[in-house]
DNA sequence: TGTTGACACCTAGTAATGCATAGTGTACCG
DNA sequence: CGGTACACTATGCATTACTAGGTGTCAACA
């Protein structure tokens, strides 16, 4: 998966991301790439409009600390963000779903 | 799953549909709905143009018919489109795989 | 000392894409 | 004869990921 294609579906990595603890752009670039096994290497002029779109809906706050000499901005979520992710995780499990039973040509249970 | 966010996953499905056998527009969005349990109802708005993008693009030939005086565009699945369904059903689990292992926090690998 | 590369942020513009909307026409059922 | 399901088409809008460019700090190294 080189480069393009999160389809959507970036606002809920960010959000699962910051999940674990407030984190910094650069930071959140990092981990995302770790935790996808390499699979999303993102550059920077996708996640931070995307920070600054989600910080905007309310669903993450900022403060800007410096670190040897060097800013960041710090993003944590909010409450509104941690009720996002969830809705966005159950939209997430519904949406993968239903594109597994299409390929499998099975309508649904895929629930175990 | 209100309507939005197939989110450049839509090619994929028709696909896939497709692999199944020849069909018209109407029957696609017909058996999609069915395939995937409801989830995805899509509007004409957004199939029939996939579908002509799909066919410029060479993954998919059309032709008419008439059936019962309304005339209906069949498309079928070409040598190319097959070979696409092939990549995108490859990259639709690395992808899915990858948004998993960020959402567990575990960083890989998913495949048993 | 100068320069390179990693760190860390930003914005403007572009291309793709899903969808809303609106329109054409046929068949069938009440 | 009017409405609903069938069946297709075109235009235009909003969102979104990405490209491409820019600023500035710090550490390493030649």
């Amino acid at each position: 998966m080189r480069g393009q294609a999160l389809k959507g579906h970036l606002d809920l990595l960010l959000l699962a991301i910051l999940a674990d603890g407030a984190r910094h752009g650069y930071a959140i670039i990092d981990e995302l790439r770790e935790r996808s096994g390499e699979a999303f290497d993102l550059p920077e002029g996708t996640v931070y409009p995307a920070l600054h779109r989600l910080q905007k809906g309310g669903y993450l706050s900022s403060e800007w600390t410096v670190v040897q000499g060097r800013r960041r901005r710090i993003y944590r979520l909010t409450e509104s963000g941690r009720g996002a992710l969830g809705e966005q995780r159950k939209a997430w499990r519904e949406f993968s779903g239903a594109v597994g039973s299409v390929l499998k040509g099975v309508p649904w249970p895929d629930t175990p």
